[in-house]
DNA sequence: TATATTAATCGTAATATTGCAATATATAAA
DNA sequence: TTTATATATTGCAATATTACGATTAATATA
């Protein structure tokens, strides 16, 4: 028990829950909102800017990166990460076109 | 600690992760499909189309009613849930913005 | 009224997530 | 080569989520 059946469900319907995982929670948002803000993205910049421990930040960064909805790249001693831009566009046709599915008839029982 | 440190974030940023937390279980996007695809919405029939326990699909059900994503309608003994539309359009338009969000800059680091 | 049907709730086990200190790793600079 | 800097990984504690059997509650039907 406490384990997701995703055998039960279709492709697209596991495809859509994991790419929602990677904005359930605040702080993976908030690197995103980040990312997207600021043409700097070094990882230490992420961490003074959101209120969270490095160990942290790199642990949802690590995340993102499984997703490849973000990508990274050494520059010194220092990670230098941005949004990938093909996986996010995908993601979000699919995640609109979940949101944009229309009911199937006007009627409505509630 | 594993408690998610909500106030060092933005309402939007909160916002925006609660809702996606609605979206981060297969079972959950596949009860919105059939509520979109389907007009009866009898919460047993849902437990047959999917397949979990009761108790399960009426634990989703439970926490996308608390987000106000769908309703539910007492009709004798059976529960007729169907999407709420005012509060799906709302979330439709917050998590699209964030989708849309524009890259402040043409510099791209990776 | 007694019984069947339907859904919600409770209790509990298994698993996943979140957060951080400590440590490891890898590069840059002295 | 030694030291400093930046990030990743490990290990662990606290909390959350997922799933389901058993039970409860509420209505419908015989």
């Amino acid at each position: 028990m406490g384990l997701t059946k995703s055998e039960i469900f279709t492709n697209e319907q596991n495809e859509i829950a994991k790419l929602a995982k990677a904005f359930a929670h605040p702080a993976r948002v908030a690197i995103l909102h980040q990312l997207f803000k600021s043409n700097t993205c070094i990882c230490g910049d992420l961490v003074d800017e959101i209120g969270l421990a490095q160990a942290t930040i790199s642990q949802h960064l690590k995340e993102l990166k499984n997703l490849e909805l973000i990508k990274g790249n050494i520059e010194g001693t220092s990670v230098c990460y941005c949004i990938n831009q093909t996986k996010w566009n995908t993601m979000k046709q699919l995640l609109t076109n979940f949101f944009n599915q229309d009911l199937n008839s006007s009627f409505n029982c509630c």
